[in-house]
DNA sequence: CTGTTCTGGGCAAGACCCCTAACTAGAATC
DNA sequence: GATTCTAGTTAGGGGTCTTGCCCAGAACAG
């Protein structure tokens, strides 16, 4: 446990008023006070150290200009050269690359399109060099739209599941680019983390439905990955098939909705097939996450699995233990989800650094 | 978040003072001073101000007899009357209360066979009362050999499962006798909670294959319960049966192998079906649970599942995602998981006390 | 028996940290 | 030019932890 130093007390009041100023861009140590609960000179000697440390600048404004009379105040804000969080999605599609500053703000976006999953190793660090443009970056953040390993980071091609961007270790292209740390996972439960902040519920499931196959679980608040990982890599599931039990993938097999050479599933075709059939497919899927997971609702996102809301809804409601169905409410879930944590982590990094002399 | 005050400093070194007495039961103040890092002087006065909210007292023991020469220590350990946990189990074939002090001693045990769950009722409140005796109960874990209710901490009879102690509100037949906060949870839960503190792996599953059909999922090392406390909650998990998919439950009704006139299983008899077919069926429900919780390995216990390790590796090997399959390693595993609980609540709500004033 | 050694515990001084209260600086307003 | 009002500083007090020193008193050596 912590020990009882002085020292203590003044790392929590700095924090105090490092996060103030997180949340509120630009204050004078007197509204620092207010909103810190600390007393004015408290915050004069934690904003004097903060300086000292270069974490917190006088920004230069003043502040008269209609407030009141009294004498001008200093605003004080986070230092420019404080450092931003690099937040990279890996899709099928294209590559995004942005780096966030601690305010929450978005500095830099890039994104570039792909056709195919071998231009992502060309495409990556194009793309993140372009988003970084020399600032300096304290940690990144990965979306990668395949199963990622827990505690190497690097993508893992499970046999016959759909693997979309191809063998990468993005730790490993990232790090001669921006240094540590490079938090990877997968897009999936990215995205379950962004729909966990807006919806605020602690016990969902998220069920991803698009090229790739794919369910996030959240419990008691936070995305649960499993051993290595691979928590949620639902091709496999056994479910009802158009011919019997069948694993979930080769539901889209027998269907003909795999794409021919690839292991992606075919999206635009899926429309034609019965939603029935489908949606009992899937409510096979439903029934097994909520016997083992007990979601308060499932969550359906993905690029086609929201279409079929109606049938997936009417299907579970048949099971013997019925659960809401809803859809998925954030867009750009897994760049929303990834760059929530980023920002989360890019704040903690700074607290740290304010505590560490 | 925390204010930073003195009052903060002082209230953690009480809590490490008060944490190694926990662990030491009898300490000097100058082995007081060692233990927790604190200099005498704060030591002390950290032991002054705990003997004066009565959460410490002074043994009355004093240090020679031996160690060296010197002068003479006072040994100071937790008050006497500090109070005690309750921690209930109730299983079909008994119902058992004991009480814990904060050093982890069992001070009172008792155990009270039952035939019939129609007992429970009351035998529970006897057993209770009779562990209790006049003890002072902060607080209260209770083991049930059912679902139970998350939120309300009541038995919860999911149609057609196994039901064994009846319907029963734990939390309003130990409130009059002991008072708040009771915690209830069910038998598998708190065995995979033993289970994770004997080895210390962070994420991985318990399958209870007993009268009742259970599962427990220990993610990043907490057992995680779902929205309403029914995650793991098997017997309706699809799976193959001797006649093709069947639910895991229904897979005993073919085999002839429920108690007539009740949902149990007849453990008696399981010995007398075919390994191979009950393997098959147990390696499904195993290939969903790593397919979407990715456990480390899967941990069997329960009256009769250890007896079929060797039948559940072979059948599990086969699967797409093999899983090592263990036997549980702890005995009397529900009991000692709500103990492990009810000490730790014990000697945190200690600790709090002495924060309060 | 006496002096030495050694350990538990107390006391005093000093360093910090936070707070309140009073004060100063400086601009707007009357 | 006096007043008013706000930002920020200074001074003093209370609290907590630490270091260093001293004392009490039992065991031990001679």
């Amino acid at each position: 446990m912590t020990r009882p130093s002085q020292e203590l007390l003044r790392s929590i009041s700095d924090e105090h008023v490092l996060r103030s100023l997180m949340a509120g861009r630009k204050l004078t140590r007197a509204e620092l006070a207010v909103e810190t609960g600390l007393s004015k000179p408290t915050v004069s000697e934690s904003v004097r150290r903060l300086v000292e440390n270069g974490l917190v600048a006088d920004t230069g404004e003043r502040t008269p200009g209609g407030r009141g009379k009294g004498r001008v105040g200093s605003f004080y804000g986070l230092a420019g050269d404080i450092g931003v969080a690099l937040v990279v999605t890996i899709a099928p599609g294209g590559v995004t690359a942005e780096c966030v500053d601690a305010y929450g703000d978005v500095v830099t976006h890039v994104r570039n399109r792909i056709a195919d999953a071998v231009e992502v190793a060309a495409t990556l660090p194009l793309t993140v060099t372009e988003a970084v443009a020399g600032q300096r970056v304290l940690l990144s953040t990965v979306s990668a739209a395949d199963p990622v390993d827990r505690h190497t980071g690097r993508l893992v091609h499970l046999p016959d599941s759909p693997f979309l961007v191809g063998e990468l270790d993005p730790v490993e292209v990232l790090r001669p680019l921006v240094g540590e740390p490079v938090v990877v996972d997968n897009d999936v439960n990215w995205a379950a983390q962004a729909e966990q902040t807006a919806l605020g519920t602690s016990d969902f499931a998220y069920l991803y439905l698009g090229e790739g196959l794919g369910c996030a679980l959240v419990a008691d608040g936070e995305v649960r990955r499993g051993h290595s990982g691979l928590a949620g890599e639902i091709s496999h599931l056994v479910t009802v098939g158009p011919s019997g039990a069948t694993p979930f993938i080769e539901v889209f097999g027998e269907l003909g909705l795999r794409r021919p050479g690839t292991t992606a599933i075919d999206v635009a075709r899926v429309g034609e097939a019965d939603p029935v059939v489908l949606a009992r497919a899937i409510s096979g899927v439903v029934t097994a996450l909520v016997t083992l997971a007990d979601p308060e609702f499932v969550v359906i996102g993905g690029s086609w699995g929201p279409s079929l809301l109606d049938a997936i809804t009417s299907e579970c409601a048949r099971s013997p233990r019925p659960v809401p169905i809803r859809v998925a409410s954030v867009a750009e879930p897994s760049l929303t989800g990834a760059r929530a944590d980023a920002l989360h982590r890019l704040r903690a990094a700074l607290v740290e650094a304010s505590k560490a002399q």
